[in-house]
RNA sequence: GGCGACGUAGCCAAGCGGUAAGGCAGAGGACUGCAAAUCCUUUAUCCGCCGGUUCAAAUCCGGCCGUCGCCUCCA
């Protein structure tokens, strides 16, 4: 099976060819750090780590790029405001911004190309676009000449005379034509600059990513990301900038998500309508938010609330006792034991495995068909379903446990793509928790035998306070973190 | 005004021509010393409204209503 993917720029699902066999270039918008991440930015982050998942199961080798906007005007602000260097806001906000996505389990990227650290690259680009005259610089502003660019307005399917009809924005006079914009900008006094041809000033905002993603990826290269909102105008000057330069297709697939709302309308700063990630995080874990995105597929918009995290919570609890069941049943490794022969396994071995394989389809199928992560999380569910069931009896033959192994196998295969898989909590002290732990449960254990409930159900009380819950399951006694 | 998305049970959400996945919440049952976890059963005669096409529509077409996004910095 192939992947298909919704394409902006054609408004249509398209089979994934890539440009070179078995590889996959990403480049995704990142985040101008200048304050905390927002559930509504982690969104991109997340599907991208999931779609990055994926293209690397089914065996591609993946280039995956996200920058960062380290100069801009937000950043100059907070920095005037708080009397610190442009560098120490955006350094600190880039520490921040990878403890966030670290919690939502979100991979790093390859690399992480910061503006400040490509001045260079940009005003070479910006030089070339002049002398191929789709640029025109005046006094110390350098802009692109929309009108030079036959395409303009290919990707948000708009004509050069429809937004300026619908401008709604002052037409700065300086510009031969209104949707003209700024690549490099005329450093204000007392501004962070850099020295150019053109005098002390700083990159617009569009260049960046042209530069980056053209300099890490190449040209042609097949997926580049971000929210809606970035359609235009962003992507569409990136196509502007980057076409005109190179004389290639900037990008094969144009993928964009939708955007999570706040009470109705879209969650961002500029509404100051927005639940940081770490906000959600103090009442529910990162794993529930992840569930709670990819329980949407990505281009739709998704309504944020917290009862609806309430909700992933515990979905996610489930999908976590899974995990905890299988490894008090298999042990913490395991998962290589042979497949058996389907005549030894017994029916609802054979079920079990029918079942746990058909998952598997389903969830490639799922996924293949642009990235249906909603439909993925059900498949996920059913397995788990499947798998909580089949262990109502325990598995007693080795046969049985074989094929608890293998629908191990697959439940790990899939919550790994999703990346909905459980933190090592507990850590290096988790080791002597875990055993400390074990007496108490052993203690208690004795007294349930004499009948002391008493005494067991104040060990579980108190042991409930602190946050551990005791579970007398079928399969002996289980313990976990609330 | 232009461009676009969406409207499926109490809530969230898949499905996009063949007769409604999944999660949360609720009800009943099983298991349990009790609880938790888990399993089983159950919860939409119906997919915003009105027409049309079709043997067949939540799914296609037209109209209407409603919500949201983009056109300006924004994931």
């Amino acid at each position: 099976m192939t992947l298909r993917v919704y394409n902006t720029l054609t408004k249509s699902k398209e089979e994934f060819q890539p440009r070179e066999a078995n590889k996959a270039s990403i480049y995704v918008c990142g985040v101008t750090p200048y304050n905390y991440c927002h559930v509504g930015n982690a969104r991109p982050y997340v599907v991208w780590d999931v779609f990055r998942r994926y293209l690397e199961y089914k065996g591609y080798e993946v280039q995956h790029v996200q920058n960062f906007t380290d100069v801009d005007d937000k950043i100059l602000a907070r920095a005037a405001e708080e009397n610190k260097k442009p560098g120490e806001i955006a350094g600190k906000f880039i520490e921040e911004y990878f403890a966030d996505l670290d919690g939502l389990g979100v991979q790093r990227a390859h690399a992480y190309p910061r503006v400040t650290e490509h001045i260079q690259d940009i005003i070479d680009m910006v030089q070339g676009l002049l002398e191929k005259g789709y640029a025109y610089q005046v006094n110390g502003d350098v802009f692109y000449d929309v009108s030079q660019f036959k395409d303009y307005g290919k990707l948000s399917g708009r004509s050069l005379a429809e937004l300026r009809a619908g401008a709604r924005v002052e037409v700065d006079k300086r510009k031969n034509n209104p949707m003209d914009f700024a690549l490099w900008k005329k450093a204000k006094p007392g501004e962070v600059s850099w020295s150019s041809p053109w005098g002390q000033g700083r990159p617009g905002w569009h260049i960046e990513c042209s530069v980056m993603a053209l300099k890490y990826l190449g040209e042609n290269i097949d997926f580049h990301g971000g929210g809606v909102d970035l359609i235009f105008p962003h992507h569409e000057n990136e196509i502007a900038q980057s076409e005109a330069f190179t004389g290639q297709t900037f990008v094969r697939y144009w993928v964009h998500n939708g955007f999570v709302n706040f009470s109705g309308e879209k969650m961002a700063k500029s509404l100051g309508n927005v639940v940081s990630i770490r906000e959600a995080r103090e009442q529910y874990s990162g794993m529930a938010v992840r569930l709670y995105l990819l329980s949407t597929h990505y281009r739709s918009p998704i309504d944020f609330d917290l009862e609806k995290l309430s909700a992933a919570q515990k979905g996610w609890e489930r999908l976590q006792n899974v995990w905890k069941t299988l490894e008090q049943v298999l042990g913490k490794e395991g998962g290589q034991l042979p497949a058996p022969a389907p005549e030894d396994m017994g029916e609802r071995g054979e079920k079990l495995l029918t079942e746990a394989q058909e998952a598997l389809n389903r969830f490639e199928e799922a996924m293949d068909d642009d990235l249906n992560t909603a439909l993925a999380v059900g498949v996920l569910f059913d397995l788990s379903r499947e798998i909580n069931s089949f262990l109502r009896e325990p598995a007693t033959t080795g046969e049985e446990k074989a094929v608890l192994a293998q629908a191990r196998q697959i439940f790990q295969t899939i919550s790994g793509v999703l990346g909905l898989v459980p933190a090592a909590e507990l850590g290096d002290e988790g080791e002597l928790l875990d055993s400390l732990i074990k007496i108490i449960i052993e203690l208690r254990q004795e007294a349930r035998k004499n009948k002391d409930y008493a005494r067991a159900d104040r060990i579980r009380d108190r042991l409930a306070k602190l946050g551990i819950v005791l579970e007398d399951a079928p399969q002996g006694v289980r313990y976990r973190r609330k």
